[in-house]
DNA sequence: CTTGATGAGTCTGTCAACGAGACTTAGCCT
DNA sequence: AGGCTAAGTCTCGTTGACAGACTCATCAAG
């Protein structure tokens, strides 16, 4: 084997580092779960997912750093005023990923009875999964077909001054 | 506001969480971008990831240990016997989770220039995303058309003692 | 056969993040 | 006034991440 392409080319801007920047810190997509499983109070998540207060705290405040949640303010009956969380656009957008995960999680890591939690279509009630597709239409149904390439934020990695291997052609997987 | 349906039932068993207790751990996901894209050298990893050796081969063995890579051996002409980290069936079906969190990241978190990483249709060369369909057969555009729900694993979650709120109807965030 | 290069680690010590449990605070209710 | 409750802080011990030096096996050069 060879050097693969890709070593030349930088990843420093890489956004799938990035969105795990902020999404892979423990307990940030089970705070998601929650959210989107319509809990939306500090002590209601605590109850089912037991994080320990101080990083719950911690992860609300990123996520709503980052908008993926908001701070709603409200008021039950006869209490004061408290916040709930509750999804952003761009929070909204992230179910794409939970729904890869959910997909992937429960097709191997699913006890025998099954997963506790399913995304289905509300209007027919089957359940949803992921088709990749291209932006011509094509539906993608083999990863032979999927080519990672470099994108237009690409920059070349100064490679440290002779570290030269021979060249290869192809560079999946 | 009143109980979120939620509340009533665990999620100890639950999918996304599991799948996240491997894929998020802090750089992971990365070795995996790594991997999909070609490099599969621990040193080249190390190259352009900066990831600590350590941290590195804890990872790699991780993934190793839950079948998302295997070890391969090869041998370089004048080499002696090394090992590359390949992708089994398992790791290859992560590919949808990749290609959600580069879509969501390069929108949200990319550089002016965009992301130096992309999956696109090799035999078109259109860029990929994913649709979410349901087992009907609808394309799903809205999220209000999106409903989490309990699964079939779905277990109930014992209240401890008197923690009553009224019941409300819907879940949905 | 010795020396040196190289890939892939291991060892050690420091610093940040996580986890458990007790303590705090603001506003409402009796 | 006293108590309750949601949502935090505080403290402290444990685990994980990181940097940098050291190891070890194997092959190639001399």
């Amino acid at each position: 084997m060879a050097t693969p392409p890709a070593l030349n080319w930088s990843v420093d801007n890489c956004t799938i580092e990035r969105a795990m920047g902020i999404l892979g810190e423990k307990w940030s997509l089970v705070v998601l779960r929650e959210v989107f499983s319509g809990i939306r109070r500090f002590d209601d998540m605590r109850v089912r997912t037991h994080i320990p207060r101080q990083v719950l705290t911690n992860r609300l405040n990123n996520l709503v750093e980052h908008g993926i949640l908001r701070r709603e303010p409200y008021r039950e009956p006869g209490s004061r005023v408290r916040h709930e969380y509750r999804l952003t656009d761009k929070g909204f957008d992230l179910y794409p990923v939970m729904i890869a995960l959910s997909e992937w999680g429960n097709r191997y890591l699913a006890d025998p009875e099954g997963p506790p939690i399913e995304y289905a279509h509300r209007d027919c009630g089957a359940e949803l999964h992921l088709a990749v597709t291209c932006a011509d239409g094509h539906l993608i149904e083999k990863r032979r077909e999927i080519q990672p390439r470099p994108g237009p934020g690409t920059r070349p990695r100064r490679p440290p001054e002779g570290t030269t291997r021979p060249e290869t052609a192809n560079g999946s997987a």
